[in-house]
DNA sequence: ACGGCATATTGATGAATATCGATACACCTA
DNA sequence: TAGGTGTATCGATATTCATCAATATGCCGT
């Protein structure tokens, strides 16, 4: 028997992966949607906005973007679940849903076990 | 007066952003590694190992993806901080760096001041 | 040294995306 | 009703990205 047999990493049975591939597609879209800095700068400012809420037109300026890619910005957080919307007169106001970003860390700490160091203990070799 | 004025979503000191752009880049950056299903199953698979390792070979069959992409995949993660490398032989062994998903989700809570609901009692108007 | 295997890198390609200008829509005021 | 303003949508474009085939690199056993 060869040394390279003792070390081989595939004689070990497969271990199904903790997360479903629908899981992961719906966890990769939410992430997804945080990963451009406007949009994590526009959760920043209207988290920071008078009554945790503002409007399209207090967020182009400290973008530096234009009012129809700040709109489809704000468009993508709401599908994501980050942000709801209330028209006021002419005004749009964006705020924060409390319990989406917590939500996802908690997914990704309990559901998928990532967060755990199980891997080391969890399978010990059947 | 009007009833617009009161109203008016502009009249309100702009507050600055909780969230630096540098900072802003670097969390988007770490989000959007997050950010494919393939990446996420990567994430769980390797967790699911023995040892909470696996190396390439072990993750090519069950994506369905060939192997330089899977390689291609485990480098963004590496970069992001959120896997290893550990080479034994001519095999790559990849595992969890056990703070970065953890540490990201403390980050968002804390630094930012997204996950608070502080934004309506953070500032009451002057 | 040579051949074989596991992994990493390169080049190319099609799809997704961020951005903008132009335009459409909704609401308010005169 | 008409004009003005704030916002959303549409079309177009340049960039980024996911994926694969081909190739390069590195390690092992003969």
């Amino acid at each position: 028997m060869s040394a390279a047999e003792d070390l081989a990493c595939c004689t070990s049975p497969p271990q199904p992966p903790r997360l479903e591939s629908e899981s992961a597609a719906e966890l990769a879209a939410r992430f997804k949607a945080l990963g451009d800095p406007n949009r994590l700068m526009l959760l920043s400012l209207i988290a920071a906005g008078e009554n945790g809420e503002a409007c399209v037109c207090d967020l182009t300026e400290p973008l530096n973007l234009g009012q129809p890619t700040v709109s489809h910005h704000l468009k993508i957080l709401m599908d994501a679940g980050f942000l709801t919307r209330q028209r006021r007169g002419t005004w749009s106001y964006y705020s924060l849903v409390p319990a989406a970003l917590a939500g996802l860390c908690h997914q990704l700490c309990s559901d998928t076990d990532l967060l755990t160091e199980s891997g080391a203990e969890r399978t010990p070799r059947g």
